[in-house]
DNA sequence: ATCACTATTGATAATGAATATCATTATCTT
DNA sequence: AAGATAATGATATTCATTATCAATAGTGAT
């Protein structure tokens, strides 16, 4: 039982807001793409409707932070730390063997990690 | 120069909200609280007031998911495990020895981490 | 116990992120 | 080119959370 894919049209709106992600460096919100993309007309419906299908198919990656979705355009799995002062996120590698660390009990499958230190940047200090 | 400590007044309110997160046992959000003391009379804004002042405090932990707070009768740090069909959350240990792991570059000062595996429980498979 | 000071409360308005609605438009298949 | 329908944009709506402010109630001093 193979489940039906969604058929999924490229329309300049979409492209435009993958780039916008591709291209971005400090994990957008919807509302940072949103003016990014401010003269090309996109209404903030789409922005908020094709970042999620974006996330959904696996083209981008995405975390809550303070209250709002933030989106990366780096889909491996990796650790961010974020600046307590400044709000910033940067990347940072997964510590090796994480997966290793993972809690294994038969009872749960794991399949994701979502890892974030908090501290104060070097700016901020 | 010491930060003088300000002043925290022992309400009514205040005692029922924190004893309501300490006998807690899934990481309940504000409204689950609000919930939970219906019959006390205690305004919303209140509970959404001391629950931030509580963990201001140091009294309970706090963290977000699925676009609002939960909160935390445990305040040592530890991780946790989500389902993504249910939304059950559970705690789980940290894996001995994480604070190693850390990004160890001088220009960052970790002091926190939060770390969420997720995954899908027995119940909904 | 009473007083004065002011932190806290509760009702409610306001904010901000995200979703729902729906007529119109654009994409895709034939 | 035509038909089917996914996607869009304007906007209304929802939902969590915060701001406002007059009234209330802890607290420390008398
Ligand atoms: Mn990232
Ligand atoms: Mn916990
Ligand atoms: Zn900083
Ligand atoms: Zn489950």
């Amino acid at each position: 039982m193979i489940h039906k894919q969604k058929v999924r049209r490229s329309t300049r709106q979409r492209r435009l807001i993958l780039d916008a992600v591709k291209d971005s460096l400090n994990h957008p919100s919807a509302s940072d793409i949103y003016a990014t993309l401010a003269d090309s007309g996109i209404g903030i419906a789409t922005i908020y409707r094709q970042l999620s299908a974006l996330v959904e198919d696996g083209e981008i990656g995405s975390f809550e932070y303070q209250g709002e979705v933030r989106y990366d355009p780096i889909v491996q799995p990796h650790a961010h730390i974020v600046c307590s002062k400044c709000d910033k996120i940067w990347d940072v590698a997964l510590p090796k063997g994480i997966n290793n660390l993972a809690p294994t009990n038969d009872s749960f499958e794991n399949f994701d990690v979502d890892l974030t230190w908090k501290g104060v940047c070097n700016d901020c200090r």
